[in-house]
DNA sequence: TTGCCGTCCGACCGATCGGTCGATTAAGGT
DNA sequence: ACCTTAATCGACCGATCGGTCGGACGGCAA
């Protein structure tokens, strides 16, 4: 219920990044929201560039856990990569901020992929990794027939764009359609992108499945 | 051959923002980069938004009067929203900042949409506008019986997405699956998104159409 | 020649940036 | 009682931020 400095910290920060980018945060505003002085910041992270790694990597260890229980929980490349976006899906939908944390950061390669902070570079791991499980999943569907032999770096480039930056719209997409984080837009995302999956990836024979 | 400074501007500006985002870029670096003091550019536009806006507005028209004419070369629904997406993809492809400036700035909802610049007002306005029209073929699409029974505005999001992201996503994306802007990845990126609207959203039947 | 005007520039403004430093607490181990 | 260590703070640093101001330059009409 009382959480440490840090984790307040990371969670200011976490919700001020993906708010206004790296670029546009000061620390002095986070650490007012936090309830510190600025300088306090500086004794948990020595610099800004280490606080957004952190933040990232924290981020992309949520999704690792999810992504890596779902895909552990079933064996058939269908049902590994329907459970797999399943769990982003609710990932993103429990930490608001992350969708447009993750975008950004893919954006903000100028200033931070250099990468001499070690928290970037395991942030940077952990993604790689995860990508790497998901690029089996579909190779290992292709292989088997139940995938269409599409490219596999296009589809997660696809994927990456059709689920994340919806949730990380904001504005626009309440605009656009509603309120995004209310529990019928995720349900409507998760069939979106389910039926998306299933009738442009998925070959058409063969169509019940079972655990 | 020789841009005016205005236009030189515009084409650093469109650039940099991009790269580095609205915070991130300063006026300073971009009077360097254009030739100019920084005190030239208040002579063209009045304030940093303001600047910003113009890029905006320059880049969202271009890909309205790319779809424009792709929309009004055909009457089918299945073909119009093809040719949109083509000319899109084609557009994003021709202007590689363009993609990233266009994310970027759907996350910038906290410093540049209070709007009272007109620029940017304009530039909203083109964008709802073009939205407006996609979203009336898809409706026409699904009432014709020719699409599935889809919700628009989820759809158009995924679009936004699936489209725009890859092409926005540097090198992240590089690293990934190669050039982005190459010949190959274009085309690639194109077929991509055309056999996932065929199979996601068209009906299986009469898949064969003509002019 | 005179006067206007669009364009450009250097110098300057207050504010904010990331980061450093030294001092001050309170807790814990011995 | 003493020392260490973690945690916090205010004051301060040089640099850069967006923006202002007054003037300089050159073309053009009278």
């Amino acid at each position: 219920m009382l959480p440490t400095s840090r984790e307040k910290i990371l969670d200011v920060a976490e919700a001020r990044f993906a708010q206004r980018g790296y670029a546009g945060v000061g620390l002095r505003e986070v650490a007012d929201a936090a309830g510190l002085g600025k300088s306090s910041l500086f004794h948990h992270f020595p610099t800004k560039a280490s606080l957004y790694g952190a933040v990232l990597d924290r981020v992309i260890e949520r999704i690792e856990v999810r992504m890596q229980s779902a895909l552990a929980a079933s064996g058939d490349p269908r049902a590994q990569l329907s459970a797999a976006v399943v769990g982003l899906v609710d990932t993103l939908a429990e930490d608001p901020p992350a969708a447009r944390l993750l975008l950004r950061t893919v954006f903000e390669d100028d200033d931070l992929s250099p990468s001499e902070t070690p928290e970037l570079v395991a942030a940077d791991q952990r993604l790689d990794r995860l990508i790497a499980r998901i690029a089996r999943v579909i190779t290992a569907g292709i292989e088997s027939g139940a995938f269409r032999p599409i490219s596999v770096p296009d589809a997660i480039q696809t994927m990456i764009g059709a689920i994340v930056f919806p949730f990380a719209s904001g504005e626009f997409g309440k605009k656009l359609a509603g309120e995004i984080f209310s529990a019928e837009a995720i349900a409507r995302r998760k069939r979106e992108i389910l039926t998306l999956i299933e009738h442009g990836w998925m070959r058409p024979n063969s169509q019940g499945e079972k655990s």
